[in-house]
DNA sequence: CAATTTGCATAGCCAAGCTATCCTTCTTCC
DNA sequence: GGAAGAAGGATAGCTTGGCTATGCAAATTG
């Protein structure tokens, strides 16, 4: 497979994969990128708006729009800095960290599901090619 | 790396990738998903509608959106098939191959800059993986 | 020939990106 | 200390790409 073949198939790969896990939520009614964002709040610690934004490598107003989503659905709340009146820390809520270890859950059958069927020679290939790629893009 | 990092560290992944990829195509104004059908329709010849949602696997109204969409752009056009007056051709047009074409060049210096200080084993790790992805998700 | 199936289009919705702009609050500097 | 600039965040308005539900015409089948 020469780079311009690998780049394709990776492309279109990548591309079906999040497309069959968007759809994979049954029970947790929350997309990809809250999830993701409510994953950093969670496991991570309060962030503010700028700093979802340069970790998730989006633009400012695309997680304000998130956190207000989020917000709305009781997930996550808004936190006035006292020292700053700027800044407001964005924090996961009890409802919001049920609903990422549910939502943990639901996907993890659902990509057990997809890896039972390799193995561990290729779960291995997969773990090294997804560092490899958090190295490519700066991870 | 057990399962439940290895999922989620995939997925992460994967959705960088696919910005980082979107927002690339500088010259080539066309987005992915349009760039993916037009793809199709270049290197493995014409298709339908019905053919190319199973192919992308996604709903057959949205690529009946996204062909309406090449189609005022002038990059295909749709030929009714002279013995079943339900089906119609998507083919690319010369425009389509030339923006294809020239799209493809413009990604691959993007994915040759980001693959570029990998390694030869880096690479085959990554080739193997994107097979391995293929087969998971049925490609 | 009527009923069903098939292929596609349309309507209408939503999520998640983006840029441009505005408001508020800090910081800096004279 | 006040004016100017910088920084954090929100809002407006747009685009893309998904979806379901539905409609319609053509083909197939009983």
């Amino acid at each position: 497979m020469n780079d311009d073949e690998l780049a394709r198939r990776l492309h279109s790969g990548t591309l079906r994969l999040l497309r069959r896990l968007r759809t994979a939520d049954g029970s947790a009614p929350v997309s990809p990128a809250r999830l993701s964002l409510l994953s950093i709040l969670v496991f991570a610690g309060p962030r503010t708006v700028g700093e979802l934004a340069r970790l998730e490598q989006v633009s400012q107003p695309t997680i304000s729009n998130l956190v207000a989503a989020l917000e709305a659905e009781g997930l996550v709340r808004r936190v006035a800095d006292p020292d700053d009146g700027r800044r407001r820390e964005i924090r996961a809520t009890p409802a919001g960290r049920r609903l990422l270890h549910a939502a943990r859950e639901e996907r993890e059958r659902l990509l057990l599901g997809l890896l039972a069927p390799l193995g561990e020679r290729d779960r291995k290939t997969l773990a090294r090619a997804t560092e490899i790629l958090e190295a490519m893009i700066g991870g």
